[in-house]
RNA sequence: CGCGGGAUAGAGCAGUCUGGAAGCUCGUCGGGCUCAUAACCCGAAGGUCAUAGGUUCAAAUCCUAUUCCCGCAACCA
């Protein structure tokens, strides 16, 4: 029979550098439900890769040294290495800088420009030379440029640009008619009122700035948008050919089956990808799901306090296994899971370690104390009733995982396979294999006791696989088993009755002490923390003369009152005094200082700023602070005491 | 009134769409068991389901208002 295709894909990953344990998941997640796929008996294709171009590279790059594509390559390289680590299943590994995928999106960019889906117009907007920056009337900042302050000047540049209005009723139309297309499907309602239904402008889809990116071919002062680049990874790498002459996996398994993406990216996904694939007359994929994202429990990750946790770092404490269980189980369908060292101790320990490990030793044990390593099915079912249970338990959890799994519902999945392991470890109770042992004459109850727990558990690590798929081998190999197909759960019994299981029991997981585990990490984190201290990047300024600095009047300021400005979260408004006057000012302090901080502090204040309003309130001056990269504020204040009103310089 | 998400036991979460006995995991306490990785099994305590109103025979669930938290957007003179 002919097996029907699967096409899944993951987003690629972008390189600008070592992806995380919350990048990770997406693969993993991606691979459990390929895998699941496979077992169920589809032809899988599973795709993956990483998304090369862009200015940011191009400046990490320069940063280091090295050229951009030996910066891709050796992010690309750490990437591929992760994926292969984590024990995914991709088919296919696509980087944008494959030559056949930029040819296409080469030919891709032209028909579109061809066909009228792309023009040639011009990026209008207030241009600040020094940041080469465009900005929108209502991005400037008191007319002058919102990252710099300085004047602006109003500059055409040429760009191409995407014509969304040719789309925009049949990309509504197809998501009313296909409510799976968005999932979930809150994000749905999101996408469909906060952007399409607003009206689409027009997407710039091409680059003047900074070449590190496909050139555009009959226009080489341009570079594709990576958006464009990267979204057609999706079609590239099955062999799509924009003159029809696509590869057979082309034609086999596009339209894809299933985007997995972050929630963050989904408006790409779901607005330009389908608009991309309209204009080139390709059918759009069959789902689009964005997952939640895992965040890291103890406050925000952030390179140089070393916290950022890595998959290889998780492996090397607990195994390829033990990281994808704590993944794919921890994870909500749609709010952001949590990861902490503690978490994934106990997770360990209590599911992984007792309920699982523990069983399969405990049985593979008493087979050998009992019969010595032989499973005989003697089939003598008692008169409690408990092998009926543990039988129906066994054999209903495949459609329970299976109906999970047709929701994407990967962590129900799971659990739904720990609850027949959980029944096993209570079937032991119920039966007591060790006081059958007692009298020969429960010999054959007790053959029967053994041989439905190792045909439980054979089936719940068969189930396994997609999941854990070397803890589910493992088990197999202990228990001298095959792995079995769809069909072979449909009835209890298929272990062979006579196998012998291995003499010698290994532990599938260790538990972990988790005070030892935190004193590692602390050590590790130490380690790591050391060479990323990094001094702020701040831009140079043009240099001045005493003249121009003497223009600025600087007073201490006093600060009698302060209080938060309604409506706004960041603002603080001061009443400062300085010399005879009170002036009242504005400042974007909130997060750091509460107003009870501020009142007393002696502080630098500009005071001959031109007073604006903010958020509806008049500031007269400014606050002086520092601020670093992290975020982190502190307000500049006098070293000794000294009257308000003094002069500063 | 910027957009959105959230508040359920000590902790972490499900349940809310589609109203019908307040659930799961961990932790705590008590008991059982000894095959096993201080593991396994049973039981108990612990929640006015953020607050106030409303609809209903019946509300964690639906409606209205409010409070607090978290993203995003804006504000950072």
């Amino acid at each position: 029979m002919e097996k029907k295709p699967y096409y899944i894909t993951t987003a690629i990953a972008y390189t600008s550098g070592k992806p995380h344990i919350g990048n990770t998941y997406e693969i993993v997640l991606a691979d459990s439900i390929a895998r699941f796929k496979r077992q169920q008996g589809f032809d899988v294709f599973f795709q993956t890769g990483t998304d090369e171009h862009g200015q940011k590279i191009e400046f990490k790059a320069e940063e280091a040294g090295i050229t951009p594509k030996q910066f891709v390559d050796e992010v690309s390289e750490e990437i591929k290495r992760i994926w292969d680590l984590m024990n995914t299943s991709y088919d296919k590994f696509i980087r944008t800088t494959d030559e056949y995928h930029e040819k296409q999106v080469q030919k891709i960019f032209k028909k579109l420009y061809e066909k009228g889906d792309i023009y040639k117009g011009h990026y209008e907007g207030m241009y600040c030379t020094p940041c080469e920056s465009f900005f929108t009337q209502s991005q400037l900042v008191d007319g002058k440029c919102p990252d710099c302050g300085r004047e602006v000047m109003p500059a055409k540049e040429e760009a191409y640009f995407l014509k969304m209005s040719n789309y925009t009723d049949k990309l509504i139309q197809h998501i009313e008619e296909h409510p799976e297309f968005i999932q979930p499907e809150s994000r749905k309602n999101e996408m469909m009122n906060n952007f399409i239904k607003a009206g689409l402008q027009d997407l710039c889809v091409s680059r003047t700035s900074f070449k590190w990116g496909i050139p555009v071919d009959f226009d080489s002062k341009h570079v594709v948008y990576v958006w464009v680049d990267a979204l057609s990874n999706y079609i590239t790498g099955l062999g799509y050919d924009v003159d029809g002459n696509n590869e057979e996996k082309y034609n086999k398994y596009w339209p894809c089956d299933l985007h997995l993406i972050g929630k963050d990216i989904l408006r790409f996904h779901t607005i330009y990808w389908p608009i991309i694939l309209m204009a080139l007359e390709v059918p759009l994929p069959k789902q689009i799901f964005g997952h939640p994202w895992l965040l890291q429990g103890d406050g925000k990750m952030s390179k140089s306090k070393g916290n950022v946790l890595y998959a290889d770092d998780l492996v090397d404490f607990f195994g390829v296994d033990a990281v994808r269980y704590f993944v794919l189980h921890e994870m909500p369908f749609e709010n952001d899971g949590v990861i902490t060292w503690e978490l994934l101790v106990e997770r360990l320990n209590s599911e992984l370690a007792n309920t699982l490990g523990n069983l399969v030793n405990r049985t593979i044990s008493m087979s050998n104390k009992y019969f010595a390593g032989v499973v005989n099915n003697a089939n003598d079912h008692g008169s409690e009733g408990f092998d009926e249970d543990l039988i129906e338990v066994a054999l209903g959890t495949l459609s329970k995982v299976e109906k999970s799994m047709d929701k994407l519902r990967v962590a129900d999945a799971i659990s739904e396979i720990f609850t027949l392991f959980k029944r096993c470890n209570k079937y032991i109770d119920e039966t007591m294999p060790w006081a059958l042992a007692k009298d020969d004459a429960n010999k054959e109850r007790l053959e029967t006791v053994l041989y439905n727990l190792v045909e439980s558990i054979c089936i719940g690590a068969c189930l396994l696989e997609p999941f854990m798929p070397e803890t589910s081998k493992r088990i197999l190999a202990q228990l001298n088993a095959n792995t079995r197909e769809v069909s072979d759960f449909d009835s209890f019994g298929k272990y062979v009755s006579g196998t012998k299981v291995t003499q010698t029991p290994e532990i599938l997981f260790a538990r972990l002490d988790l005070a030892e585990v935190l004193a590692k990490v602390e050590e590790m984190t130490k380690n790591n923390a050391e060479p990323e201290v990094k001094y702020p990047e701040v831009e140079a300024k043009e240099e001045i003369s005493i003249d121009d600095f003497d223009k600025v009047l600087l007073r201490v300021g006093e600060v009698i009152k302060c209080e938060p400005v309604p409506k706004a979260k960041k603002l603080l408004v001061s009443q400062i005094r300085i010399g005879n006057e009170v002036r009242q000012i504005v400042s974007g302090i909130a997060k750091h200082y509460t107003p009870e901080d501020m009142v007393g502090k002696k502080v630098a204040v500009i005071t001959n700023l031109k007073p604006v309003t903010l958020c509806g309130i008049l500031s007269e001056g400014m606050i002086l602070a520092a601020s670093d990269d992290e975020g982190n504020l502190s307000v500049l204040t006098v070293d000794k005491d000294i009257i308000a009103g003094s002069e500063i310089c």
